[in-house]
DNA sequence: AATTGTGAACCTCTTCACAGCT
DNA sequence: AGCTGTGAAGAGGTTCACAATT
């Protein structure tokens, strides 16, 4: 039905851009949207917005536009986001802690079911109702929980090492906050966020003046 | 001197990367590399660090490599960072928290020099010894203290508010972390980072088989 | 022999412009 | 008249392949 073929990375990023206008379009009451009103909230040219969706299907009508409910569940579905994912996050740390805790991933069907650390001190101990465990239980939980999602949040050093584990026990996605490398099998979805990086494209910029 | 013309983008997170192994591997004593080995530890093409490392200059020797110690020092100064930068937190919240007490920030030669949040309870509280203040009080410290960078931890609401207060009060590249599109006056450099949008993208793959 | 630096080829993504519908 | 869907054109980024250099 969906994904005929290789669509660019760009476009999921936008999807779900357009998915967050499109829910707060059908509270208002808006139900229908022009390529035009989705490319204005969310900073991209209406011909994006066209090609995009156009990737996946006809979901407009000529000389009208597209409803609003509609489109969101169209989108919703292409990503994923029709059913809740259970998410394992690995690391304790700050930014662990953080991310456990951080609504956002909530509001779109994620669920953290659980935390994974290797200090004795956290192991046992809760972040706002979820477990944090042990490196050792980590095979054992992801299968309990039926986690598929994976956060790793440990310093550069044990990120490779988490990695492994995490794809040993059935995780097939993976976004990776530590600074470095990582590689795993060709069938596992990698993703890296690199904080620091973030910052250093401002200076980059910044200091060209 | 650097900075010729327009370079993409994805180059300057890769000479974060590349930046990241030389110094490694200058701790290790190895005092030369070869573009072989900064693409085998970063992921990607040796004619891709070629080509992006020719953007600024020639680093290299021919048929020897690059100088590991030196070529850490030119990407650092070609990234502005050869000098420390202020850097202003908005949002106490969880993100906002953690970004604050974020080691990887620190270690590229970011200091977070406060926090400001609205909720009272929260202000004239510090986080590991970075006050928090009001929103009042932002354009006075943001100059104080010399803050160019601002990270916007704010609920999608208000992140539009903040950003136009930031750039008031004198800061030049802002990073928004809330799941909204915000906009800023031409001069002002502006990275969306959206956490939930990067879980949504591993869904996506997922859910294709 | 090894490795850089780079023009050209290639590939990918975005924008244009207009036919096709409502 | 207005807006979508899309082939074609354009822009941008990556890889190739080889001359230049040590």
């Amino acid at each position: 039905m969906f994904k005929k073929f290789k669509i660019p990375d760009a476009t999921i990023g936008r999807l779900s851009m357009y998915s967050r206008y499109l829910i707060e379009a059908d509270k208002k009451g808006i139900t229908t949207v022009s390529s035009q009103h989705i490319a204005k909230a969310t900073g991209v040219t209406p011909a994006q917005v066209r090609k995009d969706l156009a990737y996946f299907g006809e979901f407009g009508t000529r000389g009208v536009g597209y409803n609003s409910r509609e489109l969101y569940n169209y989108i919703m579905k292409i990503l994923g986001l029709n059913k809740q994912w259970s998410v394992a996050i690995v690391g304790a740390g700050n930014l662990g802690r953080a991310l456990s805790q951080y609504k956002g991933f909530n509001q779109r069907g994620f669920n953290i079911s659980c935390i994974f650390d290797n200090d004795p001190k956290k192991i046992g101990k809760k972040i706002s109702n979820i477990n944090i465990y042990s490196f050792d239980s980590l095979a054992e939980k992801v299968k309990d929980f039926n986690i598929k999602l994976g956060i790793i949040a440990v310093p550069a050093s044990a990120a490779q090492e988490v990695a492994d584990k995490l794809v040993k026990a059935g995780v097939r996605g993976i976004i990776n906050f530590a600074p470095v490398n990582i590689t795993v099998e060709e069938n596992i979805i990698l993703r890296r966020v690199d904080l620091a990086a973030q910052l250093e494209y401002l200076t980059y910029y910044l200091e060209e003046i």
